[in-house]
DNA sequence: TTCTTTTAACGTATTTTGTACGTTATATTA
DNA sequence: TAATATAACGTACAAAATACGTTAAAAGAA
């Protein structure tokens, strides 16, 4: 057999927006190696297992998060990436909504919480990497639908999601552009209804249009 | 041992262009499963090497292909794409010229040919599936310039390359836009040479403009 | 030598897409 | 009802993509 002893895993970069601020969920790790170290969340996957169903198991299992739309990105294969064992990590991506979900450190996760993306700063192995490729990702991503479907709520006014836009891409949108943009690739409908309760002039409620 | 007994593989997907003709490199399987088939070039990697490498190495032991810029495309991972194992494989994919590489059939492979993509029925284990992939993955990246490297010849006329963008694409493109777009995205660059032999006008050679 | 055939080379007008930019409208609170 | 805060919106300009027909240079035939 020319080849054995080698291991697949998983990792997850769960990034969230909240209080116009780029988070990403971490979990404590509560095995060797790297115990008691702040990592993305990752496991094996097992022999009988499809992968994509490996990522939403493992995801769930760590961190309590379930029925998020996960892309795959790229494989972390470099052989030293992890200690003691060939370990070659399939990444997989989700933005979400902190508010949508509640959070439940489970398996080797002792804790689980996001952190601030300004306050995260060297992960264990190559997570650093990881966490990198997904902002590049995203980047390049961001304007197709299905990406978008757990981060916002249901309704949201337009200015919530260009806040958004804008903390993804590290710039400021003209509002009007922003608009005509979203409106003519028809990635939002308008409702029938108005924000309430600020203290000035109401927005109008979108909701993310499906996909045809 | 939350996993083990799983095995990771690449496989390649190695398109060329001659005769106004889309082709893939395949080899006639000399060992089980599916021997005496014609399947894409793939084998294991070795605990020891990074995937890129063994991309590299399998590719050139079964082919005598080297030196080619190989772009990872995308994992398949299905629990039953291949028989008796969990086999995860790694697709690559690279586009080069035939004229420019001498075929040696290595390792496992009986043979090597170029077949007509047209001439391509069923592929053994996932790798029609693996094929779809790669020329959906190529209608994306066919403009970025590495991808080129090895496609054309050193020197070639503007039709030419025409010609290949539209098996490619499969499409008819205007030739007047065609010449504006790949100079104005500096793709090519003009030399002071003209074809010969032609029974008709001769046309200027081009070559790719190296990456800045 | 000139005529015919074949393919190369090229420019302009139009549409579509993206960008820049300032004013008016509607709610709340004082 | 006046002041404040934010939502909503349209137009002019630039850049990129598309559609389209004519002239130019060689080879080969008459």
């Amino acid at each position: 057999m020319e080849q054995s002893n080698l291991y697949l895993s998983v990792d997850c970069v769960i990034l969230g927006f909240e209080d116009a601020q780029l988070k990403a969920l971490l979990i404590k790790r509560d095995k060797e190696p790297e115990k008691d170290k702040w990592s993305l969340p990752g496991a094996y996957v097992h022999t009988d297992e499809n992968i994509d169903n490996a990522a939403k198991r493992i995801l769930n299992e760590l961190t309590g998060i379930h029925d998020v739309f996960l892309s795959q990105i790229g494989v972390f294969g470099e052989v030293n990436r992890y200690p003691e064992k060939r370990v070659v990590s399939i990444l997989y991506c989700a933005l979400i909504s902190p508010e949508l979900f509640e959070l439940m450190a489970g398996s080797h996760a002792k804790e689980v919480a996001w952190k601030n993306l300004s306050e995260i700063n060297v992960l264990p192995f190559d997570h650093n990497k990881m966490l990198n490729t997904s902002m590049q990702w995203l980047k390049n991503e961001i304007w197709r639908k299905p990406i978008l479907q757990n981060l916002l709520p249901e309704k949201f006014p337009l200015n919530q999601m260009q806040e958004l836009y804008q903390s993804l891409l590290q710039t400021t949108i003209d509002n009007r552009n922003f608009r005509k943009k979203v409106i003519s690739q028809e990635l939002v409908e308008r409702l029938n209804e108005k924000t309430k309760g600020g203290q000035q002039r109401p927005a109008y409620l979108y909701k993310l249009k499906s996909p045809n």
